[in-house]
DNA sequence: AAGGGTTGTCGAAGCGCTTCAACAAGTGGT
DNA sequence: ACCACTTGTTGAAGCGCTTCGACAACCCTT
């Protein structure tokens, strides 16, 4: 391996000069900067990092905990992790892939060990076992999602609770009187992961206001689960002509039954969805959604947690404003026609 | 942060004694290991990752290599990237996140920079850009797939010939006589990944022996694709009565097709579909379908690369064979009842 | 009782980089 | 012509760990 040292000696300068070159943290003349980026090209010098770590005590490298699940929003979690690795390069660093399921003892491991100058976390949990940790760790990081007492933290979301009212007001504009919520999968409910919660929060409040009837109801993301869920739902609102869909696994199942039973979208019932793009625009019926802008979280996620590492301090959150996409799948209710 | 020289002077010991109670390089007496751990625990020690790495030159960190792409095989990247971290920290590793966007130019750089031991690479390209790297690199690295020149490497991937094969057994078993394949996105085999190629050689040479019929036919996973590639099949195969489905977003698309036609399954089309178990389950037929052992691939991929890391040589391929479970969506072809 | 092995511990030399204090050389004000 | 700066460069001191050789202390052999 070159090193630091051999490019120095080739460039005719001292060691101190290549890394400053490097780093750029000193005026260096054009014409040395020049000769030692030339040697640094010919002799394919790379910076070692371990000896970069510990002279700096800066490890370039920020930690990503995702949760240990293939069962549920998939695509959103990859889509935030790719964000997260490619902006995070865009800053010069890179990105340590850690899973739920080490817990708290990761973050005390990282912490500890330097391995990453900060973290991010996934799958924010309402009284987050990991919380105290880094609030005193001191370690710059961000949570995507929000916990029940966010104070000292900062945070990154999607606001769910207006995506709620939002899903609601459109099809309440569309004169749709009765509205079915099929929900997460009551797992997530119970492990008050909160998006859920503020979620179907958001759609009752704003459901109130508007004298919209709303029944919501949880829903695994299996055809089979969805069946038992709208019959169950149709038997106790037979009036229903709104669906709002939050568990994307259901969405497809849905659709599906509802074409089987002769009902059609979105001519007798509409239907909205909470979903990635990607996943709207697939489906059958191109969906009239509100986006889960899974890319653009882990971007701030990055872009916070980078300015923290920079020295910011002081506690944040940030709830990226809802945005309702009018697709082919609502349109006006029967009754208002 | 406390370092090693802290603990040492805890335990009453000298530094070099620590850090072979870490390493267990060396025998140590019972009585001294167990008042260095204790020292270790009442101080909270964790090793600097950097000074481990710049001294040892192994930094114990594998980099994995994902493609950027959310459009395509999401549940199964996912799953293996998951695995890939939880079987790393078995072998106590970390993953380092790369993503497929920086090529070569990212090898070299982890290469050079010494930030990760090995290499884990995803979605391999039958003539890839990184391989002569990798090849003369000489750090340890294990492809996920299989590129057309494999020599001095070391792959794991299912055996996509086999599971071709399989499939068309499976359905040839069943009496059918006209298959129709829905492969993946045309954009898949241009890319040349190689396994939508090896699939596809498999099911036609199987087919071929067994006096099958097959039509092939690459498709997006959108519904409104699927339902073109559909009606195409039967317009030139009306008498198809089996579908193997690769593309698993064409699946549920498929399956509610079918449905729409009268077509029922498995009564009069049987389906085959090749993806992971998770999804086979889900639909809403339950799927007779061939795994995508996207757990096992991350698993052994880990395991592979640590071999040649503690120093094991010489190239390796390793096909996973494939299991195909017959469940509710195949039945006998309906002339042969 | 002497020699040859183990076993357990230690001191010191680095690993390759960053960064600080120091200094040489040039710049401008007076 | 002098001082006070600014600018560009350097040497040396670590950062916290691993690892090698050395060495004491003990155990068997003979």
């Amino acid at each position: 391996m070159v090193t630091l040292a051999e490019v120095a000696r080739h460039a005719g300068v001292s060691a101190s000069t290549v890394s400053y070159v490097l780093s750029g943290k000193r005026s260096i003349s054009a014409a040395t900067r020049e000769r030692v980026e030339q040697s640094i090209r010919e002799l394919g010098y790379h910076p070692n990092a371990g000896a970069r770590a510990l002279a700096s005590s800066r490890s370039n490298v920020i930690a990503l905990m995702m949760p240990l699940r293939t069962d549920m929003y998939v695509p959103v979690m990859m889509e935030i992790a790719l964000a997260v690795a490619t902006t995070a390069r865009a800053h010069d660093h890179d990105v340590l892939l850690l899973t739920g399921e080490e817990g708290p003892e990761a973050v005390r491991r990282v912490v500890g060990s330097g391995l990453a100058d900060a973290m991010i976390l996934m799958d924010v949990e309402l009284d987050d076992a990991r919380l105290p940790l880094l609030r005193d760790a001191g370690r710059p990081a961000v949570l995507i999602g929000i916990p029940a007492d966010p104070s000292g933290l900062t945070c990154v979301d999607l606001d769910f609770t207006a995506t709620g009212a939002l899903c609601v007001e459109h099809l309440a504009e569309l004169g749709h009187r009765d509205v079915a919520v099929v929900g997460e999968a009551a797992a997530v409910y119970e492990r008050h992961t909160g998006f859920a919660e503020r979620t179907r929060d958001g759609l009752r409040a704003r459901a109130a206001e508007l004298g919209v009837r709303l029944l919501h109801r949880p829903c695994e993301g299996s055809y089979a689960a969805m069946a038992g869920t709208l019959s169950r739902i149709l038997d106790e609102r037979p009036g229903t002509t709104g669906f709002v869909v939050q568990n994307e696994a259901a969405i497809d199942p849905l659709l599906s039954l509802l074409r089987q039973q002769g009902r059609a979208v979105p001519e007798d019932v509409s239907v909205v969805a909470i979903c990635p793009d990607q996943v709207a625009v697939q489906a059958s019926v191109r969906l009239t959604s509100v986006a889960i802008p899974a890319h653009e979280m882990g971007r701030r996620a990055v872009e916070l947690v980078m300015a923290r590492v920079r020295g910011e301090r002081g506690e944040r959150l940030e709830l990226l404003p809802p945005r309702l996409t009018a697709r082919a799948s609502s349109g006006p209710a029967p009754a208002a026609r």
